[in-house]
DNA sequence: GCAAAAGTGTTCGGTGTACACCCATGC
DNA sequence: GCATGGGTGTACACCGAACACTTTTGC
C-alpha cells in the first residue's frame, strides 16, 4: 500500500540481473554481429548474444565492457545502453532481467574464440532481421532476436543525427569510407558528391589530419578524424531503402 | 571464463530490481512531475520518483503501470521505458538496479494522496533541472535527479519527430492546445500559423472530429484526435530556446 | 468596436537533390 | 588511355521562417 514499505530492500523478489551485448561491426561490406554458440541447455547449440551476470561491485556499463573484453579482447569501443528486457519466462530457468548494451567496433575486428566450449563468431545481421531469408539459424536463443533487432534499429537511427558512424571507422578515415558505412548500415546508395559536401560542411564534425591516402584506388583522399561536434544538425537524411 | 558457466542462474549475485517512474504532465502552463515525499531513511523527507519492486510474475512495464495506478489511480496513459540505472551505491542499503519509465498524462491530472505516510505531489520540473534556481529541494533522493532530467530530455526530443505531444492532450484537442504543449515542454515560442500548417498538412497525423470548440476564446477551432501517423517526417524543428 | 484566437496566402532564403564536370592516382 | 574514386559547381525544387491579411467568436 504505502510506497515506503515496498522499498524495504531486505525482502526483494529473487531476480537475476545480467547484461547482453549487441556488438556490431562491418565485415565484407555487411553489417555483422558477434554471436555465441551455446554449449548448454536451454537453447543448446543455438546462437545467443554475448553477456553474463552483473557482479556486485561493478556498474552495468562496466559489466558490459568486461564481458566484451572477455569475448573479444577489445576495449574502448563505443558502448551505450540499449534497453532492458525482463519479461517473466524469457529465461526458462528463473526470472532474469537483462540490461542490453549496443557496442560498435571498427573493422577489421578480432577473430574470436574457436575451440572453447562456447565459440564466438561474426554473423551477418541480415539473416536475423529479414524473415524472408531462409538462412540457417533464423532465430536466436531467449528473446535475443528482438534485442538484436532493437540494436540494429538504434544504430541505424543514430547515424542520421549523430557522429555514430565514425565508431565503425578506424581513427583516421576518408569521406568515402565514412560514406560506405552509411550505405552498408542503411542498405541504400548515397550520392558521393552531396555526402562529401554535407559532412565536410558541418563545422566541427570532421577534423582533417592533413594526411592523404591512396588506399582504395583512385585520386588520393584526405584523412579525417572524428571532430568535437557529435550532433548532426541538420541530420543526414536516410533515403527510403531501394525496394522492388 | 566460459560464457556458459557464468550463465548458471542458481548462483546469481543478490541484486534487487525496481521500477521508477517519471510521470509528467502540464499544470498551469508548466511541465510538472509527480514526486513522493519520503517518510523513511535513507533520504527521509526528501522527494523521490514513485516506484517499487518488480514482482516475480509481472513484466517490467506492468510493474511501472501498477505503481502508477497505486499512486494516481490513472491507467492507460503513455508509458515507455527510459533507461536502467544500477550504479553500486546508488541505494545505500543494498545493490538496486532500477528500470526507469517515462509516463505522460493529460491535464488536468488527479490530485493525489495527502494524509498518508508518503504523500505525492506535482512539482514543476524547472526547479530540478535549472541549477541556477534556488528552489526549495533542488535535489531528489538517490540518483532520481538524473533520471528526471533524462526523462524530460527524452520527452523534449521525441516531440520533434513523433506524435508524443498528444499524450499531454485530452482525447480531443485543438491545434492551439497542441501547440501550447510544444511551447511549454520546449520553453520556446512557435509561430501559430506555421505550426498549424505543419501539423494539419502532415497526412494522418491529426484526424478531424468534425466538431468545433470555442473554449479558450477567439474564433472557434476545429477539434482533432490523434491520427494513425505517429512518426513525423519531416520533424517539427525546435528553435534554440530564447536565451539572454 | 476591440481583443483574441483561428486560419490562409505569399514572399524569401536556405538546403537537399540531381547531375555535369574536373582532378589525381594506378595500371 | 582508361578505370576508379575524390572533389567542385550549378540549377532546380521544396520547405521552413516571417509576416500581411481575413475570419469568427466574446465582451
Amino acid at each position: 500500500m504505502s510506497g515506503t514499505e515496498t522499498y524495504d530492500p531486505s525482502k526483494y523478489p529473487p531476480i537475476a540481473v545480467t547484461v547482453d551485448i549487441v556488438l556490431l561491426t562491418i565485415i565484407q561490406d555487411s553489417l555483422a554481429a558477434l554471436l555465441i554458440r551455446r554449449g548448454a541447455e536451454p537453447f543448446k547449440d543455438s546462437y545467443a548474444l554475448p553477456g553474463g551476470f552483473v557482479q556486485p561491485d561493478e556498474t552495468l556499463a562496466a559489466a558490459a565492457a568486461r564481458e566484451l573484453e572477455e569475448e573479444t579482447g577489445a576495449r574502448g569501443m563505443h558502448l551505450e545502453q540499449l534497453g532492458t528486457y525482463g519479461d517473466p519466462g524469457r529465461d526458462p530457468r528463473m526470472r532474469v532481467v537483462s540490461v542490453a548494451y549496443l557496442a560498435l567496433i571498427p573493422n577489421p575486428p578480432e577473430v574470436v574464440g574457436g575451440s572453447d566450449a562456447t565459440s564466438a563468431e561474426w554473423s551477418p545481421v541480415a539473416s536475423f532481421l529479414d524473415s524472408t531469408l531462409p538462412e540457417t539459424p533464423s532465430l536466436l536463443a531467449f528473446d535475443h532476436s528482438r534485442i538484436l533487432r532493437d540494436g540494429v534499429d538504434r544504430a541505424r537511427g543514430k547515424l542520421e543525427y549523430t557522429g555514430l558512424a565514425t565508431a565503425f571507422c578506424p581513427d583516421e578515415f576518408t569521406v568515402g569510407e565514412l560514406r560506405r558505412v552509411y550505405e552498408i548500415v542503411w542498405g541504400v546508395d548515397l550520392d558521393a558528391r552531396n555526402f562529401h559536401r554535407k559532412v565536410t560542411g558541418t563545422l566541427g564534425f570532421l577534423e582533417p589530419t592533413g594526411e592523404m591516402t591512396t588506399r582504395g584506388g583512385g585520386r588520393p583522399a584526405q584523412l579525417f578524424r572524428q571532430g568535437p561536434t557529435q550532433s548532426l544538425n541538420p541530420p543526414i537524411l536516410r533515403p527510403s531503402p531501394t525496394v522492388i
